[in-house]
RNA sequence: GGCCCCGUAGCUCAACUGGAUAGAGUACUUGACUACGAAUCAAGCGGUUGAAGGUUCGAAUCCUUCCGGAGUCACCA
């Protein structure tokens, strides 16, 4: 918004010629007058008032006549402790509507030219999709459209994990006790299909180490290496990854598979491609019912091995170090952070060597800028040394990478484990809010009237509304609890809420199916609801910028309710098509009109789609 | 134990990055559909911002200590 530094710069030039004093037109701090105040914007002055020496009202009354003499637009001003309040004009507000209603991009920054690569979803092939991945991939999308809308060229990417022993555990689980079957003869989604053997893998190992607990070999284990006081029970919850490692049959077995697939032997790696493509189907179907895309997707099993070259180059240039068993590592102590492992003893990769390596290839096929990884926050400290790698490797981007880290989802009753069963589906989720939505619009006449089709569709738009901005509005670091039982909130502030604004300002704006409504200049008197859009409306372009700079899609969220909430106001408080005059009509036609685009517009950013009645 | 994140109304969350009297939703109590759609609006109730110090014109926000919760500290991913 122009004005506001035409203020700011006003005050520096103000607090030159009246005191002689020089400030930075970015020190001087602008914001929204609240409502309890007279005013539209107002501007701090207690920063000023030590050294010159000067009382605040003073201080206040002199650079406020300074600014009302040399700026138009500006009305008045009033002064209320060290807070300097100023009035812009109507003529001021009307340009505003007008600037805005013409601009078919409004709030979309300029394309700057830079790419930055968004990494989100990165499922693992054992298992289907979750509420925790949801989270994740509303994160990534709508961080990606975020970035998209403040000028970036976006790539959004994801990392299959689509090897290692759990996606072996699923493999053999099905070769052993599936007797043939296929998502096809079962009926099933790919992915729950396979997720199913995964689940049945850990019921077996378990019953088998049940077995071993009670055996000769596991009382000795359990004898000699107890500690003190320790637990039967909490000594071999503990010993479990031991025991899978040196002991158990279904272990060995699954240990050999990924041998055998490392090893590229035929039978296992066409098994393997086999369950993989059920997976995809499954995992494909759940992308489209959320509405999201990808424009480059990356396997694990083509980049675990990614990275040693780096690593040998960057012995060379002593970034890292041998040990004298052979293994490299990397001294990160004088960084605030431990050495860290970057390759085996046997020379083989480790996950952060991949990570290295993974960047690196990203930044060959694309020559990317920027990077953003969204993952949970429970590998901050993970991301923290990649990047400090990747700095001191000298990568050109690697002042611009950034960790979307967010909180886990959890249940009442704790976290959430796959391997025990107790997930909340991501298909089941939106099926049920789809239904919710279904529940509460038995008694709504607009969705009666339309077919079966449009019904759904309509459905579908305000049921996954109202989960996706369950789980936007809150800021990604923080975590949060989802109950099963308790159905997703459909009033309030919710995605369903402002979607009925948005469908309020179409159901008035059908009657004017040729946008022509008509000339709204000789309005005179702007009413404080209209002000009151008219002034969150003309902060969205702010907005997206500093959504993108912090990477937080809450902040659209909330500006969304806000937005809504004050339409809801103004609708209800103020006549439309039956208003007083011709140019209030027309007024008030114009900002409805602006109001639904930025909705959409900022809706769309979150990943949510607008009905057009419901 | 080291490091990191979180703690705001009964519950779920905000607070324009240090600004004015900490705001919404929900729940509860009430009022508004013969005005463009009541998935809405309005009113009431609800707070020592985990605690104590400190920094300054001004602190939920920054610093210190403590309390409570989560995570992480693998030649796992």
């Amino acid at each position: 918004m122009k004005v506001l530094q035409e203020i700011q710069s006003s005050i520096v030039n103000g607090l030159a010629s009246i005191y002689d004093h020089s400030e930075n037109v970015e020190d001087i701090l602008i914001s929204q007058t609240r409502k309890e105040f007279q005013g539209d914007y107002t501007v701090v002055v207690f920063p000023f008032v030590k050294a010159l020496r000067s009382n605040p009202i003073e201080l206040g009354n002199r650079l406020g006549e300074y600014v009302i003499e040399n700026l138009a637009s500006v009305e008045s001003f009033n002064v209320v402790k060290g807070f300097l309040n100023f009035t812009l004009t109507h003529e001021y507000w009307k340009g505003q509507l007008t600037e805005v209603g013409g601009q078919e991009d409004f709030g979309a920054q300029p394309r700057n030219g830079k790419k930055v690569l968004v990494e989100f979803s990165s499922p693992n092939t054992n298992k289907p999709l979750h509420l925790g991945h949801i989270r994740n991939i509303l994160l990534g999308w709508s961080c990606s459209q975020i970035l998209d809308a403040a000028g970036y060229d976006v790539i959004k990417t994801q990392i299959i994990n689509d090897r290692g022993i759990a996606v072996c555990k699923s493999m053999l689980s099905w070769q052993k006790f599936g007797n043939g079957e296929t998502p096809e003869s079962t009926n099933t989604k790919g992915d729950h299909f396979v997720g199913r053997y995964y689940v049945l893998f850990e019921q077996k190992f378990k019953a088998e180490y049940a077995g071993w607990q009670t055996s000769e070999k596991g009382q000795e284990v359990l004898t000699e290496l107890r500690k003190g006081e320790q637990s039967e029970e909490d000594f071999f919850v503990k010993y479990k990854n031991t025991y899978f490692n040196d002991y158990s049959v279904l272990g060995n077995e699954a240990k050999d598979m990924l041998l055998s697939w490392e090893a590229k032997d035929e039978p296992i790696r066409n098994l393997w491609m086999m369950m993989n493509s059920w997976v995809y189907d499954g995992f494909n179907e759940t992308f489209k019912r959320i509405g999201v895309d990808f424009d480059k997707l990356y396997y694990e099993s083509d980049t675990y091995l990614l990275g040693k070259k780096t690593v040998e180059e960057g012995l060379k240039r002593e970034v890292f170090y041998r040990q004298e068993d052979g293994s490299v590592w990397i001294d990160l102590e004088d960084a605030g952070m431990d050495k860290k492992i970057v390759l085996r003893s046997d020379g083989t990769a480790v996950y952060m060597t991949q990570d290295i390596g993974t960047a690196m290839i990203r930044n060959a096929n694309f020559g990317v800028e920027k990077m953003v990884y969204v993952v949970g926050n429970e590998q901050d400290y993970h991301f923290k040394v990649l990047f400090e790698i990747l700095k001191r490797l000298g990568e050109p981007y690697a002042d611009e990478l950034h960790h979307l880290s967010y909180g886990m989802i959890e249940l009442p009753t704790g976290k959430m484990k796959s391997r025990e069963g107790t997930v909340v589906d991501a298909d089941d989720i939106m099926v049920e809010v789809i239904n919710e939505a279904r529940l509460g619009s038995i008694d709504r006449g607009e969705i009666a009237e339309m077919d079966k089709e449009e019904q759904e569709d309509v459905l579908r738009k305000i049921g996954l509304a109202a989960l996706k901005f369950m789980i936007i509005k809150i800021q990604p670091k923080k975590g949060m609890i989802f109950d099963p039982k308790e159905s997703v909130d459909m009033q309030g502030q919710t995605g369903p809420y402002v979607q009925y604004a948005y469908v309020r300002i179409q159901s008035v704006l059908r009657k004017y199916k040729d946008n022509n409504f008509g000339s709204f200049d000789g309005y005179k008197e702007i009413n404080e609801f209209e002000l009151a859009l008219l002034k969150e409306v003309v902060e969205f372009p702010n907005l997206v910028k500093t959504a993108a700079e912090n990477y937080d899609p809450s902040s659209i969220a909330n500006y969304c309710y806000n937005l809504g909430k004050m339409y809801h106001r103004f609708f209800h408080e103020v006549r439309i098509l039956t208003a007083e005059t011709e140019e209030a009509k027309a007024f008030r036609l114009h900002l409805s009109s602006v109001v639904a685009r930025v909705l959409e517009k900022a809706m769309n950013l979150l990943g949510i789609e607008m009905p057009e009645k419901m």
